[in-house]
DNA sequence: TCTGGGGTCCTAGGACCC
DNA sequence: TCTGGGGTCCTAGGACCC
C-alpha cells in the first residue's frame, strides 16, 4: 500500500526570485503577470498588505508604492529551470513523480508508518539543495494529498489527512469551494442540494452527483471519502494541444503588425511542439479586441498535413490572422494553438512527396541546434521581424541568473 | 396515423486548474 | 487608461453510418 503526497512549493515564482536577490528577504514582493497585468505570486509579507492573488496591478499599484512592495515582472525562463531541479530532488525520494504544475508534483510514499518522516526529510533536502521550500501535503487519495497541502504551510509544513478523524473535522468546516476542482458554478449548483461544506459534499448521494457534477464531480466526492479514483501518472501524459498567446503591449490595428505577431507565435509554438518530438495537424488562431467595453474575440483554424516547420506554420498562421483581421478594429491580444499533435518519428511518406518535408526537418533541426548555443531568439524568421510593435511590457524583469551566460551572477568575496 | 436502435466521430463550449 | 498565459477534461449535439 502506498499513500499520496504532494509536494508545493510556496510562494514559488517570489522565491525563486528572493534566492538571487537576498535582499527581497523579509519585504513585501509580488511578481506580474505578462504587461505587468495581474498579481499571480506573492510573498507573505505580500499577502498580508491584503494584496489578493490575480488582481490586476493598476488596482494595487498606489498601494504598492506607499507600502514599499517590490513589482516584478515575470521571468518565466527562471523559474522553469527552478522548477526542473525541485522535482530531480523529489526523484530521489519517490520512485514515481508526477508533475502538476510548474510548482506541485505528486508523488507516493509507502505506507510503512514512516511517511511523515520521509515527508520532513524530502523538504529539508529540497531547502538545502534548491534553497526553495516546500510544503507536502499526504493523504489516502490525491485529492486529501492536495488538501492537505493546502494546510500545510500553515502547520510546519507537513501535514497528514491519513487519520480519518482528521479528516472528518477538517472537511466539515472546509468551505466546498475550497475543494481542488469545485470552482464558484459547481459551488452554486452544490449550494442547490444543500452541500455547502466539503463534508456535506462528500456525503450526497452518488447518482445526484454525477447528475449534478458529472463523472468528474462524484470521483471527487469519492476521493474525500478517502475512496482513491485518480491514480498518479507514471509517464507525462501526451501533449493534446501547444498554445504561445500575448497580450499586445500597445493596441494593434494594422495587418502587417498582427501577422508580425502571429508568425513570431508560430514560430515560438513550432519550437515547443519539435522540443517535444510533435507535429501538428491542425493550427488555428484567436484574436482578441474591445467593444463597448467588453472583450470578444475571434478565431479560425485550418488542417494541413502534420508538420513541425517553422516556414510552414508561419505560413498557415499568417493566412488564418488575414482571415480573422477586420479594418479599423484595434487589437489587444492574439494567439496560436497547434492541434492534432502526433510523434514526428515516423517519417511517413506524404503523396506526392518530393524530399521537402525531409529537407524542413533538417533545416529546423539546424535552427534549434543555433538557438539552443547562441540563446533563444538568435536566429528567427524574417516574418516575425516585420514589426515588433506587438511586443508585451515587462520593464520590472530580473535576469535569467540560470540559463543564460550573461545574467551569470558575479560573487565579490 | 403510426417513423428504430445503436453506434462513431467531430466540434464547440463549459468548467476548472496553476 | 491599465485585468496573463498555458493547459486539461467532460458534455451535448450534429452528422453520419448500418
Amino acid at each position: 500500500m502506498t499513500v499520496f503526497a504532494l509536494a508545493d512549493c510556496n510562494n514559488f515564482f517570489v522565491s525563486c526570485e528572493r534566492l538571487f536577490r537576498p535582499a527581497l528577504e523579509g519585504r513585501p514582493v509580488v511578481v506580474l503577470s505578462g504587461n505587468d497585468g495581474c498579481v499571480i505570486s506573492r510573498s507573505e509579507e505580500a499577502k498580508a498588505l491584503g494584496l489578493g492573488m490575480g488582481v490586476p496591478f493598476f488596482e494595487v499599484r498606489a498601494l504598492c508604492a506607499e507600502r514599499g512592495v517590490e513589482a516584478l515582472s515575470a521571468n518565466h525562463e527562471l523559474y522553469a529551470d527552478l522548477s526542473r531541479r525541485v522535482s530531480a530532488v523529489l526523484r530521489r525520494h519517490a520512485p514515481v513523480v508526477e508533475g502538476y504544475s510548474i510548482d506541485e508534483s505528486f508523488l507516493t510514499l509507502p505506507a510503512d508508518g514512516t511517511q511523515e518522516a520521509r515527508a520532513r526529510a524530502l523538504r529539508e533536502e529540497v531547502r538545502r539543495w534548491t534553497g526553495i521550500t516546500v510544503s507536502v501535503g499526504l493523504g489516502p487519495t490525491k485529492a486529501l494529498a492536495k488538501l492537505a497541502s493546502d494546510r500545510a504551510k500553515k502547520a510546519g509544513g507537513v501535514l497528514s489527512l491519513l487519520d480519518p478523524g482528521v479528516r472528518e473535522r477538517l472537511l466539515a468546516e472546509l468551505p466546498v469551494e475550497q475543494v481542488w476542482g469545485i470552482a464558484r458554478r459547481s459551488a452554486d449548483r452544490l449550494a442547490a442540494h444543500g452541500a455547502r461544506t466539503a463534508a456535506e459534499f462528500a456525503a450526497l448521494d452518488d447518482a445526484v452527483l454525477r447528475k449534478t457534477l458529472g463523472v468528474g464531480g462524484l470521483r471527487l466526492a469519492r476521493e474525500l471519502r478517502g475512496q482513491s479514483c485518480l491514480t498518479l501518472a507514471e509517464s507525462a501524459p501526451e501533449r493534446r494541444s501547444v498554445t504561445v498567446s500575448r497580450t499586445f503591449g500597445r493596441p494593434v490595428g494594422a495587418l502587417a503588425a498582427l501577422e508580425a505577431a502571429v508568425a513570431s507565435f508560430a514560430a515560438r509554438a513550432a519550437e515547443r511542439a519539435r522540443r517535444h518530438g510533435l507535429k501538428a495537424g491542425s493550427v488555428s488562431v484567436f484574436v482578441g479586441w474591445r467593444e463597448d467595453g467588453r472583450a470578444v474575440s475571434d478565431a479560425a483554424d485550418a488542417r494541413l498535413p502534420p508538420t513541425a516547420d517553422g516556414a510552414a506554420l508561419i505560413r498557415a498562421a499568417k493566412s488564418l490572422a488575414e482571415r480573422c483581421f477586420v479594418e479599423g478594429r484595434s487589437y489587444r491580444k492574439a494567439g496560436v494553438v497547434l492541434g492534432a499533435l502526433e510523434p514526428d518519428d515516423s517519417p511517413q511518406a506524404e503523396l506526392f512527396d518530393d524530399g521537402r518535408p525531409e529537407r524542413a526537418r533538417r533545416l529546423m533541426k539546424a535552427v534549434d541546434r543555433l538557438n539552443a548555443a547562441l540563446g533563444a531568439g538568435a536566429l528567427r524568421f524574417a516574418s516575425e521581424k516585420v514589426s515588433r510593435s506587438w511586443t508585451p511590457q515587462a520593464s520590472r524583469r530580473s535576469p535569467s541568473w540560470t540559463t543564460r551566460w550573461e545574467d551569470l551572477p558575479g560573487v565579490r568575496a
